[in-house]
DNA sequence: GGTGCGATTGCA
DNA sequence: GCAATCGCACCA
């Protein structure tokens, strides 16, 4: 079972932006088959709020691949991007109401719990289409609360490429520690 | 049943 | 600058 500093349920039940700024700072963590625990700090997220969002693949509706958005918040959505990688997301909000909160970048001391960009942190966590709606609760995945960061940590930007989402392109859902070295994307989001 | 493309990454 | 590589959303 994870420790008692694992995040409780209640707090994935709340607005997305709420979440996704209190994610920064907090520890992914995810024990292996051989039963180590991988740990990385959360550096960068960014946020998919709703059915109006334009950059959410929720925006077209609850289908297959985007039921898990759907769900009560707390639980894995994880996807495949361009055939190659995979994508981790925090579910957030109630059930009924499609968000969730991407994680792309992490940093540990440990060299094997760092990672920057949201497919390179799968790849070092394990993660894969079998998390797909695993709850951030049980033993195999979980979030600790980790240290606190300062508003004057954290910085807000537009969202990594979703050039093709209008309006919603230019909204700042990204969250991320100011100048972090393990940040991704261009250099002008720092 | 066919088609187009993506919340990315690594290599030329 | 562009290929990799495939699930899935959408149209027929």
């Amino acid at each position: 079972m994870p420790p008692e500093t694992s995040l409780p349920g209640a707090f994935y039940v709340r607005p997305t932006l709420d979440v996704a700024r209190d994610l920064l700072g907090r520890i992914l963590c995810r024990r292996l088959p051989g039963g180590s625990t991988l740990r990385g700090r959360i550096v960068e997220v960014e946020a998919y709020d709703g059915p109006e969002d334009r950059a959410s693949h929720a925006c077209r509706g609850r289908t297959a691949r985007t039921r898990p958005m759907f769900e009560r918040g707390g639980i894995a959505y994880v996807y495949q991007i361009y055939g190659v990688h995979f994508c981790l997301n925090v579910v957030t909000g109630g059930e009924g109401y499609p968000a969730a909160v991407l994680l792309r970048a992490t940093e540990s001391p440990r060299k094997d719990g760092s990672a920057s960009g949201p497919g390179r942190l799968t790849r070092v966590f394990g993660i894969d289409r079998s998390f797909d709606g695993a709850s951030f609760l049980g033993d195999e995945l979980w979030i600790e609360t980790g240290e606190p960061v300062a508003d004057a940590e954290v910085k807000r930007t537009a969202r990594i490429g979703v050039d093709y989402a209008g309006e919603w392109a230019e909204r700042d859902f990204r969250f991320v520690i100011t100048s972090h070295p393990a940040l991704s994307g261009p250099r002008s989001l720092r």
